[in-house]
DNA sequence: AATCTTCTGGACATTAGTGTCCAGAGAGAA
DNA sequence: TTCTCTCTGGACACTAATGTCCAGAAGATT
């Protein structure tokens, strides 16, 4: 037994079942281990609470700013950077976030954390938007519509397969951007989903 | 006490803390009230649950509908009609929205509703912009974009006062439409939120 | 081999919640 | 007034969880 292993625990109770039922016992039982262990380890459940959110932050926040950031010749190309955390399960956790989400809902302390990881994001999008020549409260508005339309996606449990997300590029980048995609800029998204979600 | 006053302190509790602290014992202190009152008008925490569902899904989902079914001029113009929703807290409660979907991320049974419940909102939203001449593919996806934009935006728990809202209604029209907004469509939305929202 | 350190299991005490049962309060009807 | 029906409080039994304490297993160090 390690202080990982129980936050990984930690954390698929909380994607499966809310941070309510986050529950040392249960946990316990599942990694067929004494509870005497868990306290070994933490002082206390709160404990366990902190290092899941700062997991969260650590693994989720990153990918979304990094990509944003990233140079690209059109509005258009942009934003499918931005696409591929939302296609790439490395990247971007949506379960986790979802259920951060919840958790955040219900204590005040976490809907702290979750507001400023949030405000960086949209921060980070706005400014993409903003060097494509977008006036600024269209750039916030934009950087807005297009993270809030995929963490609804994620809190409504949306599961698109991937031929509908290769049949609904087009219109989305349609709406986020205001502007018409290339075919290369199409295609190119197309073989990326490809390489990374090799099933469907 | 009535069976009624049950359900509201549990939307409450709901909303307030989430479904795993809709607690009898708790909400039998808040109403000063013994246990056994609960039991009398419900046989279990169970049955309440099943009340607290019904009650969000009589008052949360039938105004969007009906709002995207009114006919209107323009698209912008309907598209206001639907913002109706999101600045009437009459017309649509988006805490107690927000505290169902965490719900349903724990429990299959009420996911099914929920899902079911998105499905009907997006599709007459999709409607609406179909009736704008919107090809199928941009109506269904600019449908999303606009509902998921705002359910994302409470489930981010955003709290936009009313000068913001008014500076951002352009741009968010322009978003969620591709066309711009007359003036007299802006100002008459105003004039309703003045109507609306007294206070700021 | 002896010792030290790290970790685990089991027993214990405690709390918060569920659900059941029943005596009886209190209002309205006969 | 008495009866009846609706509802409430309190007692009881039970379960699931937290956190504490300590003896001791088992691997690493000397």
């Amino acid at each position: 037994m390690t202080r990982e292993a129980w936050i990984e625990a930690g954390i698929a109770a909380l994607v499966e079942e809310g941070i309510a039922n986050v529950k040392i016992q249960v946990m316990a039982k599942t990694l067929a281990v004494s509870r005497s262990s868990f306290y070994w380890f933490f002082t206390d459940l709160q404990e366990l609470h902190g290092e899941l959110l700062e997991h969260w932050l650590r693994k989720n926040t990153s990918p979304i700013i990094e990509r944003a950031l990233r140079p690209a010749p059109t509005v258009t190309k942009a934003v499918c950077h931005i696409f591929e955390c939302w296609v790439d399960p490395s990247l971007f956790s949506p379960r986790l976030d979802a259920a951060v989400r919840s958790w955040a809902q219900v204590d005040a302390s976490v809907r702290d954390v979750v507001d400023q990881a949030d405000d960086q994001r949209v921060d980070a999008v706005t400014r993409m938007f903003q060097r494509y020549g977008y006036p600024d409260d269209e750039a916030f508005i934009r950087a807005r519509v297009l993270y809030f339309t995929q963490i609804g996606h994620y809190t409504l449990g949306m599961r698109d397969d991937r031929e509908m997300r290769l049949r609904f590029l087009r219109p989305y980048l349609l709406s986020f951007t205001g502007r018409t995609a290339s075919d290369d800029e199409v295609e190119a998204f197309e073989t990326l989903m490809r390489r990374v979600q090799p099933d469907g």
